[in-house]
DNA sequence: TTACCTGCAAATAGTTTGCAACCCT
DNA sequence: AGGGTTGCAAACTATTTGCAGGTAA
């Protein structure tokens, strides 16, 4: 995604362009492993030294309500955000306290299928995440 | 559970039975809806006006760390509590933005054959949970 | 008796808000 | 021109910490 495409997400979002937050949203596609609100603000300060956090927060927030980007479960406290919109699962390396992205489109689909099926009462399904919650192979075990 | 049983497991994980600490294990156990911090002290206080914060932070904190209870990952910031060991899935319900337990052996089952089928490259899994996010059938949308 | 536990108040971390100045369109 | 946007500082919320006194084993 680059800076035009940034521009014209925020325009048809109705949002006005501004250099924040085009350097916000690109920030996010950019730092692509679920960023925090922290490595967002410390890239971005890099080239513009002066962005405020509370506006950081603010064009997050109106970028997620404009759908452009996702926030991320994440185990604990600090929120995370991701460019990435398609339906996809995640991982959650608890050695490395990292998360990546599943995609496996056989998975969904079985999903899927097993939930036509199978029906919750009284829930309309909206979506699905699967958390696969592991320890990276071959690597020993850390003491704490 | 009754109090013999919390008193049991207290003592199991090496901890001192103190009053707070059956009062807070048997809210969680009680308040059955993955309470949070707020509600687990509004219970307690009915009987034990007195206990402090602090206290229920830190309890909440060796139950966790001692697997008597579990901390459930909600959508947003609040932390929540569940006295559920058992694996489970959760229902985030959008509209009430309330959560609940999902038990479903064959779908536990069904997860579990196809990840032992497919393996992910450098992952050994430890738990697989099931987010499932919906709304209530039959309840008009709410506009906010 | 002694190490662990509690409760208070102060500290911290992450995030939000109010408002004047600013700048896209 | 005008309303949306920014940035600062102060406010807020959830949680953590330090420490003195209390209590279970």
């Amino acid at each position: 995604m680059n800076i035009d495409e940034i521009r014209d997400k925020l325009i048809y979002s109705g949002l006005k362009v501004t250099p924040q937050r085009i350097a916000i949203l690109e920030a996010v596609v950019y730092l692509k492993n679920h960023p925090t609100v922290d490595q967002i603000i410390n890239y971005i300060r890099k080239n513009q030294p002066n962005i405020s956090i509370a506006t950081v927060y603010k064009v997050l927030d109106a970028l997620v309500r404009n759908s452009l980007i996702k926030r991320v479960n994440t185990e604990q406290d600090i929120t995370r955000y991701d460019a990435v919109l398609e339906p996809h699962h995640h991982i959650y390396y608890s050695d490395s306290k990292t998360i990546e992205d599943y995609v496996d489109n056989e998975l969904s689909e079985l999903l899927r299928t097993y939930f036509e099926k199978k029906e919750i009462p009284g829930l309309t399904i909206e979506d699905i995440k699967l958390q696969i919650i592991g320890k990276c192979k071959n690597r020993p075990e850390v003491n704490e």
